[in-house]
DNA sequence: GCAATGTATCGAACCGGTTCGACGATTGGA
DNA sequence: TCCAATCGTCGAACCGGTTCGATACATTGC
């Protein structure tokens, strides 16, 4: 492989101008600029990774750190990871992915070791043990779900209590008066899983304002547990009229339930599941739903941790916690509720 | 953050003294490795990766590159991915994941620029343009499926000609003479997914020496067109008693398809499709399959690569195109046939 | 006509590691 | 008692970029 000083030379002139040529950082002339192009075009240059990273302490990689736990649902966790690597790709990064099962230690060793300009946290839990790592590390970072102590950080995330609240809401007026919440499996929420609680306490809490029954169950997320749970929740509770879904596992097993047991939906049964359009689109949800928005969230992180990477003001700016407001696509899977 | 040479003043030697005492390259008195290892606990030293990389030329970084088309079904994606992540990080590797749609100038960068020790290829068509640009690099390669022209690469891939002789056997020897193969849409084929017609021609082949009737049809990979098709077909074709997928979407799809038109499996219909254990769990597919085995092709490519990447030796050795035997896993999905 | 200004280029230092060759101090053998 | 071998450590060079300060030369202003 070619160095800059081999361009130098097949240019005839010094290191620096070549370096100077290539980046514009100081005036050149054209016709020296047109030599030190052309020959780092015949001797197909490319610059050193490591060596630009040490001498201009960028690396021009973001980290990724995403943890794939038994208990989730794997194929959800995709689309968050594509809004990431497709938007720090837009900005110039490339991705270092890290599924580590110890995420503080992966965190503390791809940033102490400066391989990172800046990292993107998924799977936030209520205390993470990463974000003490972060908040001391020299590099920004973001996180993509709500911890509890945000200070310091960036945050982005779905607002999960404004999703409660429309999923109940919009039963409420069809009519609805008996509901039932599936969450995700116990040990989501033990380990720290936020979001679980923030969706379910604030649609109880609207449920008992409405004067509307909720129950709230916990959900699984594999086979064959979450066929076995919904028959079990809709045996237990018959004259539930209809069904909020805060777990992709559990949406995406729904029909085969529902065929199985003769409902129908909307007509028996109102379904609104919490997921991404992608999802449904590649599950072949028929449910109205709360667009999670995957895509949307990882990007705006990238966004957010590029502009602090890249701007020393924006580093000292006040840190965001940004919430994206739930938004309800029909795809007329609710109506007005009948006795099953 | 802490250098070498801070950990060196700290201790009270010289930096190199410094860096055998931590890497052990030379011999050092048990005073001198004594303090050194102390100075860097006190000084939490890191050593700065680029630095390292620039000094060693390896990077400890393996790149990934997967592409995630339209018409493909993503989550089937992710167990490869992580079969990759998990191997690398067992072998002491980071992995930087490249999804960039224009897989030939991602590749060409990170192998130019030194980024990567080593890069796994995905997403494999028959005239990959990534492939000379592959033979090229400095760096070792390792391809996830199977090219049109191994030479000059390691290749690990299921054996899909296998898999679509055991799927013909297999039902023919419970009695079935008509069946009919599902596909990947075309455009996957176009693009150069040879395992599709790799797996097809090997069934059709197999089937006409059996005198079996077997009818290949193209699948689709997103919803509605999926059911859609997979209704058009069971039409199509009433007197076949047997069902082949090779396909991960409309193996997903089926469940509601064969609820909504009545249909039993294996009672009125036999059923095998090709996907790997962890999908069936996670989409509760209660067919027999071929595993695909993502996981083991991800990590048996790793392993190979990481072995060329750190031995001289093995980077002399001659190229290796390994097949994984196609294995029924049977969930009693398949039965003696019974006209529809 | 000469100082002041500006422009294009060069040399050297630096980023933070690793590694080679040399050197002084100890040890062992003759 | 002297020399050779061994051991532990140091200094310097190197990896391949970027960047600062200096310099040479051309241009402008008075």
């Amino acid at each position: 492989m070619s160095t800059i000083g081999d361009v130098a030379r097949e240019a005839g002139v010094s290191r620096s101008t070549a370096s100077y040529a290539l980046s514009g950082k100081r005036p050149i002339s054209d016709e020296v600029r047109r030599r030190v192009l052309a020959a780092a075009e015949a001797l197909a240059y490319t610059p050193n990774a490591g060596a630009r990273a040490l001498a201009t302490s960028e690396t021009m990689v973001l980290g990724l750190l995403a943890q794939f736990h038994e208990d989730e649902f794997a194929p959800a966790m995709l689309q968050y990871i594509l809004g990431v690597t497709d938007t720090a790709r837009d900005l110039g990064y490339d991705t270092l992915l890290v599924t580590e099962a110890d995420g503080a230690r992966a965190l503390r060793r791809i940033t102490d070791s400066r391989m990172v300009d800046g990292v993107v946290l998924m799977n936030i839990a209520q205390e993470d043990p990463r974000l003490p790592i972060l908040r001391a590390a020299p590099q920004p970072g973001a996180l993509v779900g709500l911890p509890g102590d945000c200070s310091g950080l960036d945050v982005f995330d779905l607002d999960f209590e404004e999703a409660g609240r429309v999923m109940v809401d919009h039963l409420h007026r069809l009519g609805h008066r008996e509901l039932v919440l599936i969450s995700q499996p116990d040990h989501v929420v033990e380990r720290g899983g936020a979001y679980v609680w923030r969706l379910r306490d604030a649609a109880l809490e609207r449920a008992r304002l409405l004067g509307v029954t909720l129950h709230a169950v916990y959900g699984e997320s594999r086979q064959p547990a979450v066929g076995r749970l919904l028959n079990g929740v809709l045996d237990a509770h018959p004259s539930a009229t209809g069904l909020l879904i805060n777990n992709e596992a559990v949406a995406a097993a729904l029909p085969s339930v529902t065929y199985q047991r003769g409902l129908r939906v909307p007509e028996d049964l109102s379904v609104i599941g919490r997921y991404s359009a992608e999802f449904a689109a590649t599950f072949s949800l028929p449910y109205s739903f709360i667009e999670s928005a995957p895509d949307r969230l990882g990007s705006m992180a990238v966004r957010q941790l590029v502009r602090r990477v890249e701007s020393p003001a924006a580093r000292n700016e006040p840190f965001v916690v940004r919430f994206i407001s739930p938004e309800l696509v029909s795809l007329k899977s609710t109506a007005p509720p009948r006795p099953r």
